[in-house]
RNA sequence: GCGCAUGUGGCGUAAUUGGUAGCCGCGCCAGACUUAGGAUCUGGUGCCGCGAGGCGUGGGGGUUCGAGUCCCUCCAUGCGCACCA
């Protein structure tokens, strides 16, 4: 009975669905692992080859992990709000839940076929209501948080407050703005002096309205509302966060994004910069995700600087380069820095008017893409805090209101951008090292000596840092300072399909719904769209209200749900919590975490955000989710081009496409094979090629063009899972994407090598024939078989152990065309192989061992053991090398002595010969592996 | 510009610590079987050379008895950040 994968694959799946063979149960007496895929947004489009990649290595080594004995956890769920389900709703009007049901189910007929051993038991949606609820519960205790600097943890707000009752502000040390009582104003009456500058007393907490302390309160709390600068993409109609723009577009759609000041919810992760870099050395994550998190994050070590400018202004500045301070010849505001007002004198009102009104209608982009130099002078001074020297203060869109204070001051000879601001405008360039050329560029190098620089002169930056920031700290004018690049996370979006905020508004109070009350439920809308007047789709709800009291009209963004998936996977089905204690112990982190590395400052830096605060709460007992990740790389397209001859409707082939002026056009990669066109395919394929002409090439075939790509809908080049199963079997696909190469690599599909693969299959199958039926023998096996299975089982457990999935496919062949050539068809020889064949083919090895006679699962068999007795041998085949070359083999005993190798090897007729009569000067024997013979 | 990663036959790749470069598969060539095959089986296949032999892991240099692997430098490709002071 030749392979016959179909009946094999039907049969097997039937039964594990039955039996429920892959549901786990929590047990104290088992040593756990967690294996976790990246869960997919459940498109439209369903799945192509390249999604299944990592899906399946880590199957595969969560089977694997299960044969050693461990309790495996590895389930799949749907990361189901988002916006494609909104967009065809806003179209359709059909509603976003009915779309996502429908995408899932195809998702989920889908992934079965590929066998995986998912507990689908424990399944999660985060659009679910009753997963829902507890995404809304963690913003509640995001709301009611704050960051205490003191003790370095997520707190209580209840703990601020009753600091606040006790002694005020005093003693209190919370990562907010440092200034936000410049920004943000305790509404109408002012309770605090002209003069306040953020402490207040414990009176003055007392003194205060419901309004204004909970006001004040929103400066702390993690979860916050605020007016603030916001990416507001108007196609979408939404705001974006950070990582959710590339290249200044939005990452989805690629639609224009302007900065927009708006009252939203963000999250304050600024205040987990330090400790979201430093723990990224507690994790075993690819070097080059830990690399971009620490460049998103920005970490730069430096000093503020205060200089008194007239007016009794005082302009503080972040430097990286204190040590420069006696090269400041000017210094420059962001267009929108508080200060420009007040600064402006008058011969410079119009001028510095108009400037910030010009950089104000710019969008981010636009000022990136302008390479031009632009400033203005405010037509004031400011005083240099060593030297008193009277300083201009100019204006100039090169400086970030967003980044350090929006000020900088201005190191012509230590920094190129100030320096090519000093040129254009012929500002002074003070020299302040001793022997650098300035005529040509600034001088940027740390080791540089530094010179006209007073106390500092002939020290380099090392040495100048700490001794200037002491100084400035004496005289208070400025001291040390770590700065991030990492904004807050604005986590408002004005759609429909998202997670509603368990929030209303009692007289313009936000107010958190209480647990019990949860979910929130997304109430019904007429339309998908905005409202009239700008609001959110939720406005359009009639009764989106709370005892008569507003609901908040925003949802949560995309990554709201996916920040704690993990979590819920252990316990799903909890009503009274997210999930119990117990089975947090359990389950513990991530073990090992499979997904793209796309989303590298999404996704996995607000998973890890959340998993700290929820540490610090006290609600779980680690604080990073995923302890080691493996990112698996994309699986390319490999489109297909013909060639039409323009305005005509003549398509040739490419090697002759020169002689005319041709279009290329996409041509579905089902009608193409080798690179060979089916014409009649093509005809019937659009109603517009229907009477296509063809130009052939010297063969009388069609070739098509090709290019490597992404793979995509509108290409012609998605190559789906589906068609592969139907034609070879999953088990086939399975160690085909395994074959392809290493996971992390991206790599362009090419389904010409699956044949191989599933020769390989067919030929393992056959071992177990004889004359067409099941026939193995209870001999034992031979010592040659004997060696070949252990030398597999070595080599495919190692290969596992360093997740080389790749490598193991490539030792089952060998095996498998050495048992062959052995004609083995040993009981003994192949059972080992057929269980560790298991996690890559899991629906033949189940076969064949129900076939070997036994009635249980093959995935409950424990992992062979490869046994050193089969291994050895008694003699070793030493290359003999001159100056490093190979020239012959001798076979010598394993054991033998170097000072014995290296006497037969002189002793060799083959030896002369290659020693051209000198004498070898050195021998080098390096016992097993090789003999060197120097001349 | 800064940071990270990767460069090995016609192609995908292999070579845990420096120790026989090219395993396995695709493709290609030859043969067998077959009415036929995009089936199956056998053998061959890095490049140059009839051969002996020589040359070969992006280029150049170095360390070493020995380098795909370590160091320096340059180049190419991909990814990330990008006026971040």
């Amino acid at each position: 009975m030749e392979y016959d994968f179909r009946n094999i694959e039907a049969n097997w799946r039937k039964k594990w669905a039955q039996d429920e063979s892959y549901k786990v149960t929590e047990d104290p007496n088992k040593k756990k692992f967690y294996v976790l895929d990246m869960f997919p947004y459940p498109s439209g489009a369903g799945l192509h080859v390249g999604h299944p990649l990592g899906y399946i290595a880590s199957d595969i080594y969560a089977r694997y992990m299960r044969h050693k004995g461990y309790n495996v956890l590895h389930p799949m769920g749907y990361d189901s709000f988002g916006l494609p389900a909104e967009q065809y709703a806003i179209l359709t009007g059909q509603h976003p839940a009915k779309t996502t049901e429908q995408n899932i189910a195809r998702y989920r007929e889908q992934l079965d076929k590929i066998g995986f051993s998912y507990d689908w038991s424990r399944e999660v949606r985060t659009s679910s209501p009753d997963y829902y609820k507890w995404t809304q519960w963690i913003f509640g205790l995001l709301f009611n948080a704050w960051y205490d600097l003191e003790t370095n943890k997520t707190c209580p707000i209840s703990e601020l407050i009753a600091k606040f009752e006790d002694n005020g502000s005093y003693g209190v040390n919370a990562h907010m703005d440092e200034e936000w009582w410049k920004t943000y104003l305790l509404e109408a009456d002012h309770i605090f002096s002209a003069h306040f500058e953020g402490e207040f007393t414990d009176t003055d907490w007392k003194g205060m309205t419901e309004a204004q302390k909970e006001a004040l309160l929103m400066n702390y709390r993690i979860a916050y509302l605020a007016d603030s600068v916001v990416n507001w993409c108007p196609a979408l109609g939404t705001v974006l966060a950070n990582d959710e723009i590339k290249d200044g577009v939005s990452e989805r759609g690629g639609h224009p994004v302007e900065q927009k000041k708006m009252r939203q919810w963000s999250m304050r992760i600024s205040a987990y910069s330090e400790r979201l870099i430093a723990d990224l050395d507690t994790i075993d994550w690819p070097d080059n995700i830990k690399e971009i998190q620490r460049n998103w994050i920005g970490k730069s070590s430096g000093a503020r600087i205060r200089f008194q400018a007239e007016k009794e202004v005082t302009i503080e500045v972040f430097t990286t380069r204190p040590d420069t301070l006696y090269g400041v010849s000017f210094l420059t505001l962001a267009p929108e820095h508080e200060s420009v007002e007040v600064l402006t004198s008058e011969e410079q009102r119009n001028a510095v008017m108009e400037y910030v009104a010009n950089s104000k209608l710019k969008t981010e982009r636009e000022r990136m893409a302008e390479k031009k130099i632009s400033g203005v002078f405010t037509g004031s001074y400011a005083m240099h805090p060593l030297t008193g020297e009277q300083i201009p203060v100019w204006i100039g869109d090169y400086v970030l209101a967003g980044y350090g204070t929006g000020a900088v001051m201005a190191v012509p000879a230590g920094d190129q951008r100030d320096y090519d601001f000093a040129k254009h405008f012929n500002l002074e360039i003070k020299n302040i090292f001793a022997e650098s050329d300035l005529s040509e560029k600034a001088e940027t190098s740390k080791d540089a000596l530094l010179a006209n620089s007073d106390f500092l002169n002939g020290m380099n930056y090392y040495a100048a840092f700490d001794a200037v920031c002491e100084r400035l700290m004496e005289i208070g004018a400025g001291e040390k300072r770590v700065n991030y690049r990492l904004r807050d996370a604005v986590f408002s979006r004005q759609r429909y399909w998202g997670e509603p905020f368990p929030i209303y508004y009692e007289n313009g109070i936000p107010r958190l719904i209480n647990t019990e009350e949860l979910p929130t439920e997304l109430p019904d809308v007429d339309a998908y769209l905005p409202t009239e007047s700008g609001e959110p789709p939720l406005a359009r709800a009639t009764n989106w209200e709370r005892n008569g009291m507003p609901m908040e009209c925003n949802t949560m963004p995309g990554w709201a749900g996916s920040s704690w998936y993990f979590l819920r996977y252990m316990d799903p089905n909890n009503h009274s919590v997210f999930a119990s204690e117990e089975r947090i112990k359990y389950w513990g982190q991530v073990d090992l975490y499979m997904g793209g590395a796309e989303h590298a400052t999404g996704h996995l830096l607000y998973s890890r955000f959340w998993t700290k605060v929820l540490f610090d709460l006290g609600y779980i007992p680690f604080n990073e989710p995923f302890k080691k990740m493996i990112n698996q790389g994309m699986i390319l397209g490999r489109s297909s081009f013909v060639y039409r001859i323009k305005d005509s409707n003549t398509f040739i082939s490419f090697e002759r496409r020169k002689e005319f002026e041709t279009q290329r056009l996409y041509a579905a990669i089902s009608l193409v094979d080798n690179d060979k066109l089916n014409i009649e395919g093509f005809k019937n394929w659009l109603p517009e090629y229907a009477n296509a002409e063809f130009m052939l090439n010297e063969n009388g075939e069609y070739t098509c063009g090709w290019e490597v790509e992404k793979m995509s809908k509108s290409k012609y080049n998605v190559q789906t899972p589906d068609e592969l199963i139907e034609k070879f079997g999953a088990d086939t696909l399975r160690c085909y994407e395994m074959f392809l190469g290493p996971v992390e690599q991206s790599k362009p599909w090419d389904t010409k090598g699956i044949n191989g693969v599933h020769n390989f299959l067919r030929r393992f199958h056959r071992l177990f024939l004889e004359n067409e039926t099941f026939a193995v023998s209870s001999e034992e096996a031979t010592a040659a078989e004997m060696r070949v299975v252990h030398k597999t089982i070595k080599k495919i457990t190692e290969d596992l152990e360093r997740f080389s999935w790749n490598t193991v496919v490539s030792a089952f062949m060998i095996a498998t065309n050495e048992l062959t050539d052995l004609k083995c068809n040993k009981r003994q020889a192949l059972e080992p192989l057929v269980v560790m064949l298991s996690p890559y083919a899991p629906h033949l090895a189940e076969e064949l061992w129900k076939d070997l006679g036994h009635s249980t699962s093959v995935m409950n068999e424990s992992w062979p053991v490869a046994e050193s007795k089969y291994l050895e041998d008694d003699n070793f085949e030493y290359p003999i090398s001159f100056n490093g070359k190979t020239r012959f083999f001798l076979s010598l005993p394993v054991g033998m002595s170097g000072a014995d190798v290296e006497a037969q090897v002189l002793a060799h007729e083959s030896t002369a010969k290659y020693l051209e009569g000198k004498t070898p000067k050195k021998i080098i024997v390096v016992p097993k592996r090789i003999v060197n013979v120097v001349m």
